[in-house]
DNA sequence: TACGCAATACGTAATTTTACGTATTTTTTA
DNA sequence: TAAAAAATACGTAAAATTACGTATTGCGTA
Protein backbone atom coordinates (compact mmCIF):
# COMPACT_ATOMS: atom_id res chain seq x y z
CA UNK A 1 0.00 0.00 0.00
CA UNK A 2 1.32 3.35 -1.38
CA UNK A 3 1.47 6.02 1.63
CA UNK A 4 0.46 9.37 -0.06
CA UNK A 5 0.99 13.03 1.33
CA UNK A 6 -0.37 16.22 0.53
CA UNK A 7 0.01 19.70 0.41
CA UNK A 8 -2.20 22.13 -0.98
CA UNK A 9 -3.37 25.35 0.61
CA UNK A 10 -7.32 24.43 -0.77
CA UNK A 11 -8.88 22.28 2.53
CA UNK A 12 -11.66 21.57 -0.48
CA UNK A 13 -9.61 20.29 -2.62
CA UNK A 14 -7.44 18.18 -0.29
CA UNK A 15 -10.55 16.68 1.06
CA UNK A 16 -11.82 15.66 -2.31
CA UNK A 17 -8.22 14.06 -3.80
CA UNK A 18 -8.07 11.97 -0.38
CA UNK A 19 -11.25 10.28 -1.75
CA UNK A 20 -10.88 9.82 -4.83
CA UNK A 21 -6.87 8.74 -3.82
CA UNK A 22 -8.70 6.62 -1.38
CA UNK A 23 -10.79 4.65 -4.13
CA UNK A 24 -7.67 3.87 -6.22
CA UNK A 25 -7.00 0.86 -3.96
CA UNK A 26 -3.05 0.34 -4.02
CA UNK A 27 -3.10 3.42 -2.00
CA UNK A 28 -3.83 5.56 0.51
CA UNK A 29 -3.60 9.24 1.92
CA UNK A 30 -1.27 9.36 5.45
CA UNK A 31 -0.85 13.00 5.95
CA UNK A 32 -2.20 16.09 4.73
CA UNK A 33 -1.29 20.07 4.98
CA UNK A 34 -2.29 23.74 4.17
CA UNK A 35 1.37 24.44 3.32
CA UNK A 36 5.32 23.49 3.13
CA UNK A 37 5.53 24.75 6.74
CA UNK A 38 2.85 22.46 7.87
CA UNK A 39 3.89 19.70 6.06
CA UNK A 40 7.27 19.62 7.78
CA UNK A 41 6.09 19.74 11.00
CA UNK A 42 3.94 16.60 10.22
CA UNK A 43 5.86 14.45 8.30
CA UNK A 44 7.73 12.76 11.30
CA UNK A 45 4.23 11.84 12.51
CA UNK A 46 3.73 9.65 9.58
CA UNK A 47 5.53 7.19 6.56
CA UNK A 48 5.07 9.04 3.25
CA UNK A 49 6.49 7.60 -0.20
CA UNK A 50 4.94 10.08 -2.34
CA UNK A 51 4.08 13.59 -1.84
CA UNK A 52 2.21 15.41 -3.70
CA UNK A 53 2.70 18.90 -4.03
CA UNK A 54 0.82 22.09 -4.94
CA UNK A 55 3.20 24.89 -6.13
CA UNK A 56 1.27 27.95 -5.01
CA UNK A 57 0.15 28.10 -1.27
CA UNK A 58 0.82 30.77 1.02
CA UNK A 59 3.59 30.56 4.19
CA UNK A 60 5.85 27.96 2.85
CA UNK A 61 5.00 27.78 -1.06
CA UNK A 62 5.99 24.40 -3.20
CA UNK A 63 9.26 25.96 -4.54
CA UNK A 64 10.10 26.70 -1.02
CA UNK A 65 9.27 23.54 0.34
CA UNK A 66 11.06 21.25 -2.24
CA UNK A 67 14.93 21.38 -1.50
CA UNK A 68 13.68 21.47 2.36
CA UNK A 69 12.10 18.03 1.70
CA UNK A 70 14.92 16.72 -0.27
CA UNK A 71 17.19 17.44 2.39
CA UNK A 72 15.62 15.69 5.16
CA UNK A 73 13.53 13.27 3.43
CA UNK A 74 15.39 12.55 0.23
CA UNK A 75 13.49 8.83 0.20
CA UNK A 76 10.24 10.93 -0.40
CA UNK A 77 9.46 11.21 -4.20
CA UNK A 78 8.02 14.01 -5.35
CA UNK A 79 4.85 14.95 -7.73
CA UNK A 80 4.47 18.40 -8.34
CA UNK A 81 0.49 19.43 -9.14
CA UNK A 82 0.65 22.42 -11.03
CA UNK A 83 -2.62 24.41 -12.66
CA UNK A 84 0.04 25.95 -15.25
CA UNK A 85 -2.42 28.81 -14.99
CA UNK A 86 0.12 30.97 -13.51
CA UNK A 87 2.74 31.65 -16.36
CA UNK A 88 5.67 32.00 -13.67
CA UNK A 89 5.66 28.23 -13.18
CA UNK A 90 6.47 26.89 -16.58
CA UNK A 91 10.15 28.66 -16.73
CA UNK A 92 10.57 27.75 -12.90
CA UNK A 93 9.06 24.50 -12.90
CA UNK A 94 11.47 22.57 -15.46
CA UNK A 95 14.19 23.48 -13.21
CA UNK A 96 13.02 21.60 -9.90
CA UNK A 97 14.22 18.69 -8.42
CA UNK A 98 11.35 16.62 -8.42
CA UNK A 99 10.40 13.38 -9.67
CA UNK A 100 7.30 13.94 -11.35
CA UNK A 101 4.80 16.71 -12.88
CA UNK A 102 0.95 15.96 -12.93
CA UNK A 103 -1.27 19.16 -14.10
CA UNK A 104 -4.56 20.15 -12.25
CA UNK A 105 -6.06 20.28 -15.66
CA UNK A 106 -5.31 16.60 -16.56
CA UNK A 107 -7.81 13.36 -16.80
CA UNK A 108 -8.02 12.48 -12.89
CA UNK A 109 -8.00 8.62 -14.40
CA UNK A 110 -4.68 8.88 -15.37
CA UNK A 111 -3.58 10.10 -11.82
CA UNK A 112 -3.24 6.81 -10.52
CA UNK A 113 -1.00 5.99 -13.28
CA UNK A 114 1.04 8.56 -12.69
CA UNK A 115 1.51 7.83 -9.11
CA UNK A 116 2.16 3.95 -9.86
CA UNK A 117 4.63 4.95 -12.46
CA UNK A 118 6.43 6.86 -10.33
CA UNK A 119 6.94 4.98 -7.52
CA UNK A 120 8.06 1.89 -10.14
CA UNK A 121 10.30 4.02 -12.07
CA UNK A 122 10.99 7.16 -9.90
CA UNK A 123 9.94 9.79 -12.68
CA UNK A 124 6.84 10.69 -14.18
CA UNK A 125 6.28 13.30 -16.68
CA UNK A 126 2.65 13.90 -17.75
CA UNK A 127 2.37 13.55 -21.26
CA UNK A 128 0.23 16.69 -22.09
CA UNK A 129 2.20 18.56 -19.92
CA UNK A 130 5.24 18.83 -23.05
CA UNK A 131 2.82 20.15 -25.54
CA UNK A 132 1.76 22.73 -23.16
CA UNK A 133 4.67 23.64 -22.12
CA UNK A 134 5.75 24.34 -25.87
CA UNK A 135 2.78 26.60 -26.29
CA UNK A 136 3.86 28.21 -23.54
CA UNK A 137 7.43 28.09 -24.80
CA UNK A 138 5.95 30.19 -27.73
CA UNK A 139 3.41 32.30 -25.80
CA UNK A 140 6.42 33.87 -24.05
CA UNK A 141 8.44 34.03 -27.47
CA UNK A 142 4.74 36.28 -28.55
CA UNK A 143 4.84 38.03 -25.37
CA UNK A 144 5.80 42.25 -25.47
CA UNK A 145 9.43 42.86 -23.87
CA UNK A 146 9.00 46.38 -22.77
CA UNK A 147 12.53 48.36 -22.25
CA UNK A 148 13.54 49.54 -18.58
CA UNK A 149 12.85 53.39 -19.89
CA UNK A 150 8.97 52.15 -21.25
CA UNK A 151 8.44 50.73 -17.53
CA UNK A 152 9.63 53.96 -16.23
CA UNK A 153 7.76 56.05 -18.32
CA UNK A 154 4.26 53.66 -17.86
CA UNK A 155 4.97 53.82 -14.21
CA UNK A 156 4.96 58.10 -14.41
CA UNK A 157 2.09 57.72 -16.33
CA UNK A 158 0.27 55.43 -13.82
CA UNK A 159 0.77 58.45 -11.47
CA UNK A 160 -1.15 60.70 -13.55
CA UNK A 161 2.01 62.35 -14.79
CA UNK A 162 1.81 64.56 -18.05
CA UNK A 163 3.80 64.22 -20.86
CA UNK A 164 5.66 67.64 -19.96
CA UNK A 165 5.99 66.38 -16.07
CA UNK A 166 7.38 63.40 -16.79
CA UNK A 167 9.60 65.25 -19.62
CA UNK A 168 11.00 67.22 -16.39
CA UNK A 169 11.34 64.00 -14.51
CA UNK A 170 13.40 62.51 -16.08
CA UNK A 171 15.24 65.59 -18.22
CA UNK A 172 13.57 64.73 -21.45
CA UNK A 173 12.36 66.06 -24.18
CA UNK A 174 8.09 65.88 -23.47
CA UNK A 175 8.29 65.24 -27.51
CA UNK A 176 10.38 62.13 -26.55
CA UNK A 177 7.95 60.98 -23.82
CA UNK A 178 5.18 61.40 -26.43
CA UNK A 179 7.41 59.35 -28.95
CA UNK A 180 7.62 56.86 -26.41
CA UNK A 181 3.89 56.63 -25.63
CA UNK A 182 2.88 56.10 -29.24
CA UNK A 183 5.48 53.23 -29.53
CA UNK A 184 3.71 51.66 -26.90
CA UNK A 185 0.30 51.94 -28.40
CA UNK A 186 1.62 50.85 -31.21
CA UNK A 187 3.78 47.78 -29.95
CA UNK A 188 0.36 47.03 -28.20
CA UNK A 189 -2.28 47.33 -30.79
CA UNK A 190 -3.80 50.19 -28.66
CA UNK A 191 -5.45 53.02 -29.92
CA UNK A 192 -5.21 55.10 -26.40
CA UNK A 193 -3.20 54.73 -23.81
CA UNK A 194 -6.12 53.25 -21.72
CA UNK A 195 -5.35 50.34 -24.07
CA UNK A 196 -1.70 50.35 -22.48
CA UNK A 197 -2.47 50.39 -18.97
CA UNK A 198 -5.09 47.78 -19.52
CA UNK A 199 -2.59 45.90 -21.37
CA UNK A 200 0.12 45.66 -18.91
CA UNK A 201 -2.10 45.25 -15.54
CA UNK A 202 -3.51 41.84 -17.28
CA UNK A 203 -0.40 40.84 -18.44
CA UNK A 204 1.27 41.47 -15.06
CA UNK A 205 3.88 43.62 -17.04
CA UNK A 206 3.61 46.28 -14.04
CA UNK A 207 1.69 44.50 -10.76
CA UNK A 208 -1.22 45.83 -9.33
CA UNK A 209 -0.35 45.44 -6.26
CA UNK A 210 2.83 47.84 -6.92
CA UNK A 211 0.06 50.22 -7.25
CA UNK A 212 -1.98 49.76 -3.69
CA UNK A 213 -1.04 52.45 -1.07
CA UNK B 1 -32.30 14.94 -5.40
CA UNK B 2 -30.67 18.14 -6.07
CA UNK B 3 -28.94 18.30 -8.75
CA UNK B 4 -25.42 20.03 -8.87
CA UNK B 5 -23.16 21.69 -11.82
CA UNK B 6 -19.36 22.11 -11.14
CA UNK B 7 -17.50 24.93 -13.20
CA UNK B 8 -13.79 24.86 -12.81
CA UNK B 9 -10.76 24.42 -14.94
CA UNK B 10 -9.15 21.84 -13.04
CA UNK B 11 -10.31 18.08 -14.15
CA UNK B 12 -8.56 16.90 -11.30
CA UNK B 13 -10.66 18.97 -8.98
CA UNK B 14 -14.19 18.84 -10.52
CA UNK B 15 -13.68 14.81 -10.38
CA UNK B 16 -12.60 14.37 -7.09
CA UNK B 17 -15.30 17.65 -5.83
CA UNK B 18 -17.81 15.42 -7.45
CA UNK B 19 -16.85 12.30 -5.52
CA UNK B 20 -17.41 14.18 -2.33
CA UNK B 21 -20.56 15.70 -3.37
CA UNK B 22 -21.98 12.46 -4.58
CA UNK B 23 -20.96 11.29 -0.89
CA UNK B 24 -23.18 13.76 0.64
CA UNK B 25 -26.12 11.93 -0.65
CA UNK B 26 -29.74 14.24 -1.48
CA UNK B 27 -27.35 15.27 -3.97
CA UNK B 28 -25.87 14.69 -7.34
CA UNK B 29 -23.86 16.20 -9.98
CA UNK B 30 -25.32 16.23 -12.95
CA UNK B 31 -22.80 18.65 -15.03
CA UNK B 32 -19.06 19.51 -15.24
CA UNK B 33 -17.51 21.97 -17.08
CA UNK B 34 -14.10 23.26 -17.69
CA UNK B 35 -15.03 27.20 -17.93
CA UNK B 36 -18.27 29.70 -18.35
CA UNK B 37 -18.26 28.67 -22.63
CA UNK B 38 -18.47 24.77 -22.37
CA UNK B 39 -20.70 24.99 -19.21
CA UNK B 40 -23.62 27.50 -21.27
CA UNK B 41 -23.19 25.26 -24.17
CA UNK B 42 -24.32 22.22 -21.98
CA UNK B 43 -26.48 23.68 -19.77
CA UNK B 44 -29.68 22.66 -21.92
CA UNK B 45 -28.64 18.85 -21.56
CA UNK B 46 -29.01 18.45 -18.08
CA UNK B 47 -31.52 20.14 -15.21
CA UNK B 48 -29.50 21.88 -12.80
CA UNK B 49 -30.41 23.33 -8.92
CA UNK B 50 -27.52 24.71 -7.94
CA UNK B 51 -24.27 26.12 -9.52
CA UNK B 52 -20.74 25.79 -8.26
CA UNK B 53 -18.80 28.00 -9.80
CA UNK B 54 -15.12 28.87 -9.54
CA UNK B 55 -13.90 32.44 -10.57
CA UNK B 56 -10.50 31.97 -12.20
CA UNK B 57 -10.93 30.19 -15.35
CA UNK B 58 -9.54 30.39 -19.15
CA UNK B 59 -11.74 31.12 -21.89
CA UNK B 60 -14.72 32.38 -20.05
CA UNK B 61 -14.05 33.35 -16.31
CA UNK B 62 -16.75 33.54 -13.38
CA UNK B 63 -17.30 37.07 -13.72
CA UNK B 64 -18.24 36.78 -17.43
CA UNK B 65 -20.15 33.53 -16.84
CA UNK B 66 -22.35 34.81 -14.30
CA UNK B 67 -24.51 37.61 -16.08
CA UNK B 68 -24.96 34.66 -18.67
CA UNK B 69 -26.29 32.11 -16.32
CA UNK B 70 -28.73 35.05 -14.72
CA UNK B 71 -29.87 36.02 -18.14
CA UNK B 72 -30.54 32.41 -19.54
CA UNK B 73 -31.13 29.87 -16.18
CA UNK B 74 -32.25 32.56 -13.84
CA UNK B 75 -33.48 29.37 -11.88
CA UNK B 76 -30.19 28.12 -11.07
CA UNK B 77 -28.56 28.95 -7.34
CA UNK B 78 -25.02 29.89 -8.23
CA UNK B 79 -22.41 29.54 -5.25
CA UNK B 80 -19.13 31.03 -6.10
CA UNK B 81 -16.26 28.77 -5.08
CA UNK B 82 -13.45 31.22 -4.38
CA UNK B 83 -10.03 30.72 -3.46
CA UNK B 84 -9.14 34.15 -1.67
CA UNK B 85 -5.97 33.18 -1.56
CA UNK B 86 -5.90 35.30 -5.04
CA UNK B 87 -6.63 38.19 -3.04
CA UNK B 88 -9.52 39.47 -5.34
CA UNK B 89 -11.24 42.23 -3.84
CA UNK B 90 -14.07 41.42 -1.56
CA UNK B 91 -15.65 43.98 -2.78
CA UNK B 92 -15.24 42.67 -6.19
CA UNK B 93 -16.52 39.37 -4.76
CA UNK B 94 -19.50 40.97 -2.83
CA UNK B 95 -20.89 42.80 -5.95
CA UNK B 96 -21.49 39.50 -7.63
CA UNK B 97 -24.76 38.55 -8.52
CA UNK B 98 -25.37 35.15 -6.70
CA UNK B 99 -26.71 33.50 -3.94
CA UNK B 100 -23.70 32.26 -1.75
CA UNK B 101 -20.10 32.32 -1.44
CA UNK B 102 -17.76 29.14 -0.58
CA UNK B 103 -14.38 28.80 0.04
CA UNK B 104 -12.03 26.56 -0.91
CA UNK B 105 -9.65 27.08 2.42
CA UNK B 106 -12.92 26.01 4.29
CA UNK B 107 -13.89 22.76 6.05
CA UNK B 108 -15.42 21.19 3.09
CA UNK B 109 -17.65 19.39 5.97
CA UNK B 110 -19.39 22.58 5.47
CA UNK B 111 -20.21 22.48 1.42
CA UNK B 112 -23.34 19.97 1.92
CA UNK B 113 -24.35 22.23 4.87
CA UNK B 114 -23.85 25.32 2.37
CA UNK B 115 -25.51 23.69 -0.47
CA UNK B 116 -28.55 22.57 1.52
CA UNK B 117 -28.85 26.11 3.07
CA UNK B 118 -28.65 27.41 -0.06
CA UNK B 119 -31.40 25.77 -1.83
CA UNK B 120 -33.48 26.21 1.09
CA UNK B 121 -33.17 29.76 1.97
CA UNK B 122 -31.82 30.67 -1.31
CA UNK B 123 -28.78 32.30 0.12
CA UNK B 124 -25.62 31.43 1.73
CA UNK B 125 -22.30 33.04 3.13
CA UNK B 126 -19.38 31.36 4.51
CA UNK B 127 -19.13 32.34 8.01
CA UNK B 128 -15.61 33.19 7.82
CA UNK B 129 -15.80 35.24 4.07
CA UNK B 130 -18.99 36.99 6.68
CA UNK B 131 -16.15 38.11 9.18
CA UNK B 132 -13.05 39.19 6.81
CA UNK B 133 -16.40 41.23 4.84
CA UNK B 134 -16.92 42.61 8.60
CA UNK B 135 -13.36 43.52 8.89
CA UNK B 136 -13.42 45.04 5.41
CA UNK B 137 -16.85 46.92 5.74
CA UNK B 138 -14.95 49.94 7.57
CA UNK B 139 -12.75 50.66 4.58
CA UNK B 140 -15.82 50.15 2.11
CA UNK B 141 -17.33 53.17 4.45
CA UNK B 142 -14.63 55.24 3.02
CA UNK B 143 -14.81 53.44 -0.68
CA UNK B 144 -16.50 55.43 -3.22
CA UNK B 145 -19.72 54.03 -4.79
CA UNK B 146 -20.17 53.78 -8.54
CA UNK B 147 -23.46 53.71 -10.55
CA UNK B 148 -24.26 50.58 -12.75
CA UNK B 149 -24.24 53.37 -15.42
CA UNK B 150 -20.34 55.04 -14.47
CA UNK B 151 -19.17 51.31 -14.47
CA UNK B 152 -20.50 50.49 -17.71
CA UNK B 153 -18.86 53.85 -18.81
CA UNK B 154 -15.87 52.55 -17.40
CA UNK B 155 -15.88 49.10 -19.23
CA UNK B 156 -16.65 50.48 -22.24
CA UNK B 157 -13.18 52.96 -21.99
CA UNK B 158 -11.34 50.16 -20.58
CA UNK B 159 -12.27 48.52 -24.05
CA UNK B 160 -10.36 51.83 -26.11
CA UNK B 161 -14.23 53.50 -26.69
CA UNK B 162 -13.77 56.80 -27.29
CA UNK B 163 -16.15 59.26 -25.62
CA UNK B 164 -18.18 59.51 -29.22
CA UNK B 165 -18.17 56.07 -29.94
CA UNK B 166 -19.65 55.45 -26.01
CA UNK B 167 -22.47 58.40 -27.10
CA UNK B 168 -22.99 55.61 -29.84
CA UNK B 169 -23.11 52.38 -27.97
CA UNK B 170 -25.45 53.65 -25.33
CA UNK B 171 -27.27 55.90 -27.45
CA UNK B 172 -27.30 59.17 -25.34
CA UNK B 173 -24.74 62.57 -26.14
CA UNK B 174 -21.20 62.59 -26.52
CA UNK B 175 -21.08 64.99 -24.07
CA UNK B 176 -23.14 63.25 -21.64
CA UNK B 177 -20.38 60.97 -21.83
CA UNK B 178 -17.56 63.47 -21.27
CA UNK B 179 -19.75 64.61 -18.28
CA UNK B 180 -19.21 61.22 -16.19
CA UNK B 181 -15.85 61.21 -17.30
CA UNK B 182 -15.49 64.44 -15.49
CA UNK B 183 -17.43 63.21 -12.24
CA UNK B 184 -15.41 60.21 -12.60
CA UNK B 185 -12.31 61.97 -12.12
CA UNK B 186 -13.69 64.52 -9.78
CA UNK B 187 -14.80 61.88 -7.28
CA UNK B 188 -11.63 59.74 -7.44
CA UNK B 189 -9.57 62.53 -7.49
CA UNK B 190 -7.82 61.99 -10.63
CA UNK B 191 -6.01 64.48 -13.15
CA UNK B 192 -7.00 62.69 -15.90
CA UNK B 193 -8.85 58.83 -16.79
CA UNK B 194 -5.72 56.92 -16.18
CA UNK B 195 -6.03 57.44 -12.30
CA UNK B 196 -9.19 56.64 -12.91
CA UNK B 197 -7.95 53.10 -14.17
CA UNK B 198 -5.60 52.88 -11.74
CA UNK B 199 -8.18 53.12 -9.06
CA UNK B 200 -11.09 51.17 -9.94
CA UNK B 201 -8.26 47.97 -10.98
CA UNK B 202 -6.37 48.62 -7.40
CA UNK B 203 -10.08 49.21 -5.63
CA UNK B 204 -11.48 45.95 -7.10
CA UNK B 205 -14.30 48.26 -8.58
CA UNK B 206 -13.30 46.54 -12.11
CA UNK B 207 -11.84 43.18 -11.34
CA UNK B 208 -8.73 42.48 -13.46
CA UNK B 209 -9.84 39.27 -14.29
CA UNK B 210 -12.78 40.32 -15.98
CA UNK B 211 -10.74 41.91 -18.75
CA UNK B 212 -7.97 38.89 -19.10
CA UNK B 213 -8.94 36.92 -22.55
C1' DT C 1 34.53 47.91 -35.99
C1' DA C 2 30.05 47.84 -37.95
C1' DC C 3 25.34 46.65 -37.24
C1' DG C 4 21.07 46.94 -34.91
C1' DC C 5 18.38 48.68 -31.41
C1' DA C 6 16.89 51.77 -27.89
C1' DA C 7 16.62 56.37 -26.64
C1' DT C 8 16.57 60.78 -27.93
C1' DA C 9 14.49 64.91 -30.48
C1' DC C 10 11.40 67.84 -33.30
C1' DG C 11 7.57 69.31 -36.83
C1' DT C 12 2.84 69.59 -37.76
C1' DA C 13 -1.98 68.98 -37.40
C1' DA C 14 -6.11 66.65 -36.35
C1' DT C 15 -8.58 64.83 -32.55
C1' DT C 16 -9.69 64.17 -27.85
C1' DT C 17 -9.66 65.15 -23.33
C1' DT C 18 -10.05 68.04 -19.54
C1' DA C 19 -12.50 71.73 -17.02
C1' DC C 20 -16.24 73.66 -15.33
C1' DG C 21 -21.04 75.89 -15.20
C1' DT C 22 -25.77 75.33 -15.81
C1' DA C 23 -30.08 72.98 -16.44
C1' DT C 24 -33.70 69.50 -17.56
C1' DT C 25 -35.38 64.82 -17.22
C1' DT C 26 -35.59 60.29 -15.06
C1' DT C 27 -35.26 57.25 -11.53
C1' DT C 28 -34.91 55.94 -6.80
C1' DT C 29 -35.98 56.21 -2.28
C1' DA C 30 -37.75 58.04 2.00
C1' DT D 1 -46.11 61.65 -3.27
C1' DA D 2 -42.28 64.62 -2.36
C1' DA D 3 -37.41 64.93 -1.96
C1' DA D 4 -33.00 63.28 -3.34
C1' DA D 5 -29.94 61.21 -6.48
C1' DA D 6 -28.58 59.94 -11.04
C1' DA D 7 -28.58 60.57 -15.79
C1' DT D 8 -29.05 63.46 -19.37
C1' DA D 9 -27.57 67.60 -22.28
C1' DC D 10 -25.01 71.65 -24.07
C1' DG D 11 -21.51 75.78 -24.27
C1' DT D 12 -16.91 77.17 -24.38
C1' DA D 13 -11.99 77.02 -24.29
C1' DA D 14 -7.57 75.59 -22.81
C1' DA D 15 -4.63 71.63 -22.57
C1' DA D 16 -3.17 67.23 -23.84
C1' DT D 17 -3.09 63.36 -26.62
C1' DT D 18 -2.75 60.99 -30.80
C1' DA D 19 -0.54 60.23 -35.34
C1' DC D 20 2.98 59.80 -37.98
C1' DG D 21 7.55 61.04 -40.46
C1' DT D 22 12.27 61.91 -39.99
C1' DA D 23 16.74 61.98 -37.87
C1' DT D 24 20.67 61.82 -34.53
C1' DT D 25 23.14 59.69 -30.66
C1' DG D 26 24.69 56.09 -27.65
C1' DC D 27 25.47 51.34 -26.52
C1' DG D 28 25.97 46.52 -26.57
C1' DT D 29 27.25 42.73 -29.48
C1' DA D 30 28.33 39.85 -33.58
Amino acid sequence: MLRIAIADDHQLFRKSLKLLIDSFGEMQVVLEAANGKELLENLNTAEVDILLLDLQMPTMNGFQTIPAINKAYPEIKILVLTSLSEKETIKAILGLEVQGYFTKDADPNELKEAILKLHQHGFYLEKKLASIIETQIENQANALVFSDREKEIIRLILKEYSGKEIGSELNISPRTVEKHKYNLMAKTSSKNFIGVVVYVFTQGVIPIEELKI
